[in-house]
DNA sequence: CTATACTAACCGCATATGCGGATATGAAAT
DNA sequence: ATTTCATATCCGCATATGCGGTTAGTATAG
């Protein structure tokens, strides 16, 4: 009946109108948007790990480890689970590997341009 | 030939084992990391925009909405069209849409223990 | 009980990032 | 040419975030 509505596409519908469910999108993306959360979670992702285990992959110290970790679990990104003294995690959501996999495709198709933009910061 | 590999999985085999592959998908996450580009970006969603539509619809100074779409764009999340002075964005790429339709979904799922997560900032 | 091992939480410090405001660029209108 | 409009870039400021090092807590070992 609209004219101007012509183009308009159902798209979007998905993302949460109110700003609440944004900050938390935002959020979680946030969680991935760092190199050694994502080196992280691609070694739990082969099998299941130990802290000590992430601490030694990392190359980083003890604490910051486990704070990457805690946020990756917190997010939804690894499970945890608990034995005795040891700390095991793991990538058991399997939409979690679609997401990387996806978007893994989309940055190699746009390397030099995300390489180019200055934005968001050099992070390392 | 050996045991410890038994519970292996062939996963993460996508994600880049250089450095510099992992910077790039940090940065495409943090660009996507922002409440005010993850509206722009659902925004642009639904049809083409002109920056000034984008302007009014973040309710930001011109210059940091500018910045917000040249972000998206060199990330591969918008495109550009010029045409005379106008700037036209939009979400061309169908991944886009998909990765924000499987985010949204693990988001859904995780939202108390996210809201929880102190490591990735309150980002307001 | 004491010692050791594994993990988590806390503390400054340096850098990254979002913000408004000012300014620059370029095109269209007068 | 000058003015106006749409957009892009630059600047200083406040906050967010990653880092190492230290400390705390708990479980296992001796």
């Amino acid at each position: 009946m609209s004219a101007v509505l012509d183009t308009e596409r159902p798209a979007a519908r998905w993302l949460p109108a109110d700003p609440i469910g944004r900050g938390l999108m935002a959020k979680f993306f946030r969680a991935l948007g760092d190199p050694t959360r994502l080196a992280l979670a691609e070694f739990c992702a082969v099998k299941e790990r130990t802290g000590a285990d992430c601490v030694i992959h990392a190359g980083l110290s003890q604490g910051r480890v486990s704070a990457h970790l805690g946020c990756l679990v917190s997010c939804g990104l690894l499970t945890l689970r608990r034995e005795s003294r040891f700390a095991y995690y793991q990538v058991t959501d399997p939409r979690v590997l679609e997401l990387l996999r996806l978007s893994q495709e989309m940055v190699a198709d746009q390397a030099a341009s995300i390489a180019a933009c200055t934005r968001v910061g050099p992070a390392r």
